[in-house]
DNA sequence: ATTCGTTTGTGAAAAAGTTGACAATGATTC
DNA sequence: GAATCATTGTCAACTTTTTCACAAACGAAT
């Protein structure tokens, strides 16, 4: 990557997805005391062929020693920072559900930069109450507490018939970034990005490939 | 599609995992009451575009009608079938911390052919209460259920550093498709399928945009 | 019957993404 | 200090995926 450039090249967003898994690779092989890795090593333990992570990386800079391979740390540390994870980013979630709660009392986002700064149900049998300290607002209060704290992600956690509307709050709020946990695509406006969590559209897609072994074993 | 290939073309994974977003969309048309829907309209519903949806389901065979569209009942019904959904499926779940308690609380997976029939923990605590009416059982006694039963597939949902275990216990007791929660890359054999389900890299890979954002107005 | 407005299924073109292959280079060995 | 070994960064080739564009087909309207 010429190292002049000023205006930034248009990252392809399968590069930037493939990034957090590289970044979390690197944590573990931290926590495991290695101190130098090849992409070779580090593509087997994640699935994915040296080359590619090679060419990941040289969208962004020039990371690796020839001979060596990367230093963890080193390595590490630039993709933090791409990834905008020298901050700590404040996020709010929407349903308290079964799996709002889980989500809710889930430490690995507090423990990897994401803060859940507001909760928020309409459930007046719910609002109130704590989780993990943290209380249970109405819904209605949404919009206040994005704007104060200029949070910018949201995860929902809300029934898919509550989604849409849901989402259309948040980013009249401010919001720019939503996980979305309800078992339906969500429209947004351009420049917010959305992401789907659909397990069962996960397992669906395995039974295609169970159902035609079964066929034709 | 030649209608008299006998043997089946191999499909790409990226329409198959399409698939299940359109079988959704097309029981949440018909819950509407709509009856007819044109690729378009499908398309617009869940930011496909309509040539995708024609060339994905082309792989499979002709479903709609020129001049008209699909009809929602009979599409749905195909995808159904394509998918192995006209039975419903067995699954194990392993790890009932928060999210596993979410998870086996969730009513979705039933209503969509995904039916949990084991619950299973190494928490000495959990093991013999119940959720839902299913007794959380130990550990050890997953092969023989699986076995039993003939479960193929699982849903994991403990630790990352217990994943790759289970995973490998799952596998050899004859599981085939794996839903995994836990925050890391499990390695299974050929012919074993794999999905993932990762939150905190789906956040993180939105941060890259919230920060580059930032970065320049 | 013919025309008109739609919409499918598909072959071809375009775009996007992955892999191959190798010069360049850094460390290590002899 | 020359030779050897390992590994990067990258250009080009290749593969996969998406989009385009249009003939064919269907129903409705005249």
């Amino acid at each position: 990557m010429d190292p002049l450039s000023i205006e930034p090249l248009e990252i392809p967003d399968v590069v930037v997805r493939r990034l957090p898994i590289y970044a979390r690779t690197l944590t573990y092989l931290q926590q495991e005391g290695i101190k130098s890795v090849s992409s070779q090593q580090l593509g087997e333990r994640i699935s994915v062929t040296a080359a590619q992570i090679r060419k990941d990386l040289s969208w962004f800079g020039e990371f690796g020693k020839q001979g060596i391979g990367y230093d963890v740390d080193k390595l590490l540390g630039h993709i933090t920072r791409i990834l905008g994870l020298t901050q700590s980013w404040p996020v709010v979630l929407v349903g308290l559900g079964y799996l709002g709660q889980a989500i809710a009392r889930y430490e690995g986002f507090r423990h990897n930069g994401l803060n859940i700064v507001g909760l928020f149900d309409n459930d007046p049998a719910k609002i109130g109450t704590d989780i993990n300290g943290l209380a249970i607002r109405a819904d209605r209060e949404m919009q206040a507490l994005i704007g104060q704290e200029g949070v910018r992600l949201a995860i929902v956690a809300v029934p898919a018939a509550k989604a849409q509307e849901v989402v259309d709050r948040l980013v009249s709020a401010g919001v720019r970034a939503i996980l979305n946990y309800a078992p339906i695509i969500t429209q947004v406006p351009d420049g917010v990005w959305v992401r789907h969590i659909d397990p069962v559209a996960q397992l669906h897609s395995m039974t295609y490939y169970l159902a035609r072994e079964e066929a034709q074993p």
